[in-house]
DNA sequence: ATGCATGCAAATGCTTTGCAGCGTG
DNA sequence: CACGCTGCAAAGCATTTGCATGCAT
């Protein structure tokens, strides 16, 4: 089956609607991400491009990552940010990540814990640990944006 | 309650399984990764040791890190790989994540999803989206950590 | 005493940015 | 035909590494 034409339909309408202009560039980044299995770095997207495209910079690759990451068309894997963070608590709980400011709150629930490994996952390996990570946006920079779209 | 007794004896505990010496630096970093909240950074580290211990190097606070990383004493969030990955799977899905060569495996399971979003969570900010994290070793590491250690 | 650990400084590698020219809408 | 987008090159950061000295065992 032939998915290219819809999936590319849907860069269309996402940068049409954000006013954003359709190049030759980000129309082949969006089709190497759909052809890519698992969880492509920007260096094997750039790769993969530049086999049809050879002229295009790292740069571009990198600029355009992260503006579907920006339109939710792709989601960055974890932090965004640069710097590595660490979970002091050894005891079970799980994050709510903030997907702007990349910063991370704990919490525990009675309603799922103990969280359970499910059989799927141990088939990769030997499990050391699980918990729940909710993306999100957290209330301050809810409250940034709301105060600079004003 | 003063607790800082007993979590020393963790430390000491695992250096002196593993081999390695108790350095001021260590138990400095230790102790700071004790009192600090939330999930610190490199950087928050190596300033709260420097009051107490002004010669530290910021290497020193890395290196220092890393080996908690190893000896399980920490958990660094995410992937200790400096790549930026993508998920371009949008549908709802879970990870594995090696802790060793931070690849990561998709897999979806019958027996949690639907996954709801915990009421305490939700109370952070506005939710994205969730999914399950599992932190393990994969198959390849575990299998080159076995050959290696012939 | 011995050799691991530290501090220093330089290197590395990923990612971002300024700017001039190009191409889309 | 205007303005956003790209390519280039250089800068910016977080993190790592080589090496001589110092300190824990």
């Amino acid at each position: 089956m032939d998915t290219s034409g819809s999936e590319l339909s849907v860069l269309s309408a996402a940068l049409k609607g954000a006013g954003i202009r359709m190049t030759h560039q980000r129309i082949e980044v969006f089709s190497e991400l759909q052809a890519s299995h698992g969880h492509p770095s920007v260096t094997e997207i750039y790769e993969g491009v530049r086999k049809r495209l050879p002229s295009i910079s790292p740069d571009t690759v990198y600029r355009t990552l992260r503006l579907f990451s920006e339109l939710g068309l792709i989601i960055p894997h974890s932090s965004t940010s640069s710097v590595t963070r660490f979970d002091v608590n050894v005891h079970e709980h799980h994050h709510f990540v903030c997907t702007r400011c990349s910063r991370i709150f704990d919490f525990t629930s009675s309603s799922i814990d103990p969280l359970e490994v499910p059989r799927e996952a141990e088939s990769f390996g030997e499990v050391q640990g699980v918990q729940l990570e909710v993306r999100g946006i957290c209330r301050d920079c809810l409250r940034r944006e709301r105060t600079q779209e004003e």
